[in-house]
DNA sequence: AAGCAAAGGTCTTCCGCCATACCTTATGGC
DNA sequence: GCCATAAGGTATGGCGGAAGACCTTTGCTT
């Protein structure tokens, strides 16, 4: 083995070789409930699943779970109601709620990263979707999700342009990239809610969907590419912008 | 929230919420050290960094450690030596050695989603590299890591071809593609160890790790997408073609 | 030849988390 | 109006893994 070659892989070590848990059981489980209201998959008011449920799919016993949901109810989050048809809910956010920790995710996020990440699943999401060219119901489900965006309540929008995207990495057929994609897409999130939502963006973000779509569904990869990653290098200024 | 709503958070839910532990903390370490092995990152002969520095690399206790290397020793992949520069040093493959575990882990590996999420991560790595326009130091590293896959004995072609894709990968500027790239890569040699390696192949990988390499530095990002669309499409469809 | 340093090998203590069972509350159906 | 049911709330015992100190081996350095 030349010099070289050792140095070259000791570097790599450090790169590949990462904590097989990142913190302790608890916190994974957080961040991870955290992402799934981070994304908008439970909406204000919804609720989440049942404890023992939950616990099941994230493989950690409902003791821990619910060491987690304790804090997001400390926090302001969630709720818990108690009785048949009780559960976990989500609440509106009370603006300062969690403004600390938001800020201290935020803090130690490598925003080149992350956006350089996000931007090739993305794409590359774009992509596969008009080279698969989607079948009816597949086409049915993007458009469904363009819809939505269109009409949707200010409050609203980035929660629906989030599941747009996500429905795309989802026709993907690629269920890691989905779940890499949510991930991103979720510290995404942390990040846009730190810089104030311009409407002039909004609408500029509105045709880039339409095309994105429409070029998905034409089966054009060519164009679906180039208006992903256009719409992605648009955020990224935006929060480069904001936060460098 | 309407009917529609709810489903899709439902079934999103389930792609979102994985366990966050897949396993104990044991099996992701031994799956850890073995990608390492797998990647090539520490070559036959090569020595393994110490328990105390590895373990806590991984974030797990010696102990721990202890038994993924014990694990690894009796299926003979790695012999441990004592003393000062002793340390544990990777065997050469006695062919049959591991030979259940792969099997077993390729089972039930998704080939689809594997070779998606690969070519996703592939062709933005190059593009991204493309577009950066690498530096000085930085192109050498990407034109020494190709030579070396030039004058590779066949035995050793597999782990250079490996190093030169994760040195484009590095070259990204994400450290998170890094990784993904990482484990992506480690699983698609797995898979690549159940099939033979043709020379005819392996001639024309060559010519498009040139082409690819060219375009890179070349800073033309549409070159080097198509370039690495069409690697990684020739590897996607000979273990397409062995495996399924 | 002596000894120091760096590695693997061993042991003990303690905490976190899991599994399980059980209690309490609220609601809709009979 | 009762009560079955599905949810959250509580308590207990056991085990895996973490931390850290210590022992043993070996080879280079002086």
């Amino acid at each position: 083995m030349s010099r070289t070659d050792a140095h070259d892989a000791h570097d790599r070590l450090a790169q590949v070789l990462r904590p097989v848990r990142a913190g302790n059981g608890f916190e994974e489980a957080l961040e991870q409930v955290l992402q799934v209201m981070r994304l908008g998959l439970v909406p204000t008011g919804g609720r989440l699943p049942a404890e023992r449920d939950l616990a099941h799919r994230l493989g950690i016993s409902r003791v821990t779970l619910r060491e987690v949901l304790k804090v997001l109810q400390e926090q302001g989050l969630v709720e818990a109601r108690r009785g048949r048809y009780g559960g976990t809910f989500v609440l509106p956010r009370a603006e300062a709620a969690g403004g600390d920790a938001l800020r201290r995710r935020v803090a130690d996020v490598d925003i080149e990263d992350l956006l350089r990440f996000r931007e090739v699943l993305e794409v590359g999401a774009a992509e596969l979707c008009a080279a698969h060219r989607l079948s009816g119901e597949r086409a049915g489900r993007l458009r469904e999700a363009l819809a939505r965006t269109h009409d949707a309540p200010l409050a609203d929008y980035r929660r629906r342009d989030t599941l747009l995207h996500l429905t795309l990495a989802e026709l993907s057929g690629s269920p890691t990239l989905t779940a890499q994609y949510a991930g991103a897409r979720a510290r995404v999130n942390d990040l846009l809610d730190c810089i104030p939502l311009l409407v002039r963006n909004l609408e500029h973000s509105q045709r880039q969907h339409t095309a994105l779509v429409e070029a998905v569904l034409d089966g054009d990869a060519e164009a679906a590419r180039a208006a992903m990653r256009e719409h992605c290098a648009g955020t990224a200024a935006l929060l480069r912008g904001f936060l460098a």
